[in-house]
DNA sequence: GGCCGTGCTGAGAGCGCTCTCACCCCGGCG
DNA sequence: CGCCGGGGTGAGAGCGCTCTCAGCACGGCC
């Protein structure tokens, strides 16, 4: 009896109907109500209950042009990209931030260089009222495309590119990397080690150079000896350890550019009968639980809110979204933020 | 020139008017062209090219009701979802299937259980076409969700709960659990092995209880002690080995119900001293590229086509989406789909 | 040579919604 | 008591596209 024709979706007439009033009334009460009396109110709620009506996305997004959803761009660099934990819980927050938004998430999965093509079309189709993009590379084409089609986006991670900080400026969220990596050196300093070597991540990734830097801005005059290539694996971890052991045999104290390395560099430093921390101290980054707490002593580290940041990167977004919404506002570009860090303090250090 | 107004995308009516058509045969043109004349095509196309010609989703979806997109559901028992490199592989064959079919993944992560009520709304709403989902738990209210709202959807994974195979079944697509563990079996009985111990996954998985099933099936007198309980931890495969060794230490073969499982009852295994494959002979499932090539020896296995079932999923999907699309065909649920496993010998068995 | 396909093209009617106005009703004021 | 103003409501014009159907030109047939 409320659904004649039970096949089709009940419309916004069909609730006018049936509330005994126009479609504008129906529609502004479907809205939030502000602006109509309360019976009237009422009334339509009520038969949009007994019809069980459910607006029409699509006819809302063509007139107010706003779709109610935001891209993730996944560039995949590289066999892992969702198995890393790390991205895992930034989508997670970018997930709940975006159902609180009322936004849906739309996965975009970058398939290789030709399909930057694909991305472009996708972005400049107005699909999406935005976009959310990670960690891309230097060379990245991402950047200059979303400024040609004009697609508010946020970027997770500080980009490196040349030119990043000033024209070519993108707004971004990350994590205070050289900030917290101050932190760790200080505390390792703190605890009374005096040799502190450092396992740096890739050269490429602003992460690893933050943290670099971060080390560096407290050991100014830092033996370049005293510092290990790796590439973010534990196993790149464990060499770097074995490297430093090898050239300076009577450092006290690592400071690893993240847990896997810290992890793998453990290993070795077992490996070789030192004991940690009475010999060697490690401090970690990023508090990667499954690596962190597995360890064996548990590993200090400096921990990173990558699900608040997944959370904020919406928030930056939506913020720039809402600002002005209408095209001819070129540069409504969201300012960055970058989230604080805080040190955990296990055994290890 | 071509954009006299640089902030408005232009409309099939600008295109139209740019090369002396009408709307319709533009539309046509945009469309495939059929039906068109050549030089008419050729005009069309290249106003299109010359404007930049974007087609607006939104008002295509409301006069075709189709939309393009497919949710991806992710229901999160526990931690791991993403990390999970069998789902990372699931989605990337979706991903690349769907961008085949010129469809787009809306990523729906169910919040706990309190969520389904947002998750039945988005999906009655009509934003997507259609929509996947995981290895949902017996008691899942997916499956009646789906049911209720009329969206085609298709399961990745065999379900289990009662009445799955009859009134209350769904479409779905799953390796050939049992035929794999079978043939694991007979490999390990064909070399010679007399007994051959089980590590089962947890019992609420039909992947899991399908292994164990296989087993049986070649051994139908299977002694009972032979049989372990995991969970598809590598952890858990190291309980249960240990388990085994003390139940039956004449054991001479391990069938594990994943790799992982493997992987921790090759640990154990290697502690007590007993050499693989020689004195024990070991077969894990899946073939996790992390996990089976790395081990030591490399894990002999059985492989499934993890991206191919992903994409099989959409293509199951949208054969029910092209067969009827509208409404009134309440069952043109697609069939089910079991995709062939591959023994992998590598050298533990 | 007239008639009927056949093949293209264009006109126009929506799809379901939002949003601007015009309109109406009422209270307060002159 | 008439007038003005303001809050509440409805009418109607689109948003950009698809799709049906009418119309037109052309060729083959009787």
């Amino acid at each position: 009896m409320p659904d004649p024709s039970p096949g089709a979706r009940p419309t916004l007439e069909a609730v006018a109907a049936r509330a005994g009033v126009s479609r504008a009334t129906v529609s502004r009460v479907v809205n939030g109500g502000a602006g109509v009396r309360r019976p009237l109110v009422e009334r339509v709620r009520r038969a949009v209950e007994e019809l069980g009506y459910i607006p029409n996305h699509a006819a809302r997004t063509l007139v107010t042009r706003r779709n109610g959803a935001v891209a993730v761009i996944i560039a995949e660099p590289e066999f892992r990209v969702f198995s890393d934990p790390f991205f895992e819980q930034q989508v997670r927050g970018i997930s709940r931030e975006l159902t609180a938004h009322d936004s849906q998430l739309v996965l975009l999965w970058v398939e290789g260089a030709g399909d930057y093509e694909r991305i472009a079309r996708y972005l400049g189709g107005g699909h999406v009222d935005g976009a959310l993009a990670f960690s891309v590379h230097d060379d990245d084409e991402l950047p200059s495309i979303v400024r040609r089609v004009q697609v508010p986006t946020v970027f997770g991670g500080r980009p490196g590119w040349p030119g990043a900080t000033g024209e070519l400026a993108v707004p971004y969220v990350d994590a205070d990397n050289r900030g917290g990596a101050r932190e760790a050196v200080r505390y390792l300093l703190a605890q009374g080690r005096g040799r502190i070597a450092h396992i740096a991540g890739p050269r490429d990734q602003t992460s690893a150079t933050d943290r670099l830097a971060g080390y560096r801005d407290v050991l100014l005059d830092a033996d370049p000896d005293l510092v290990a290539q790796g590439d973010f694996t534990e196993e790149s971890g464990a060499r770097a350890m074995a490297e430093l052991l090898e050239r300076r045999p009577g450092l006290d104290a690592v400071f690893a550019g993240n847990d896997l390395m810290a992890s793998g560099a453990l290993r070795v430093l077992r490996e070789r009968g030192l004991r940690v921390p009475e010999d060697v101290a490690l401090v970690g980054f990023d508090d990667m639980a499954s690596v962190a707490e597995a360890t064996d002593p548990p590993l200090t580290t400096v921990r990173q809110d990558i699900e608040g940041m997944g959370r904020l990167m919406v928030r930056l977004l939506m913020r720039a979204l809402h600002q002005d919404g209408g095209p001819g506002a070129p540069d409504a570009a969201p300012g960055s933020v970058i989230t604080p860090t805080e040190l955990v303090r296990r055994a290890s250090a």
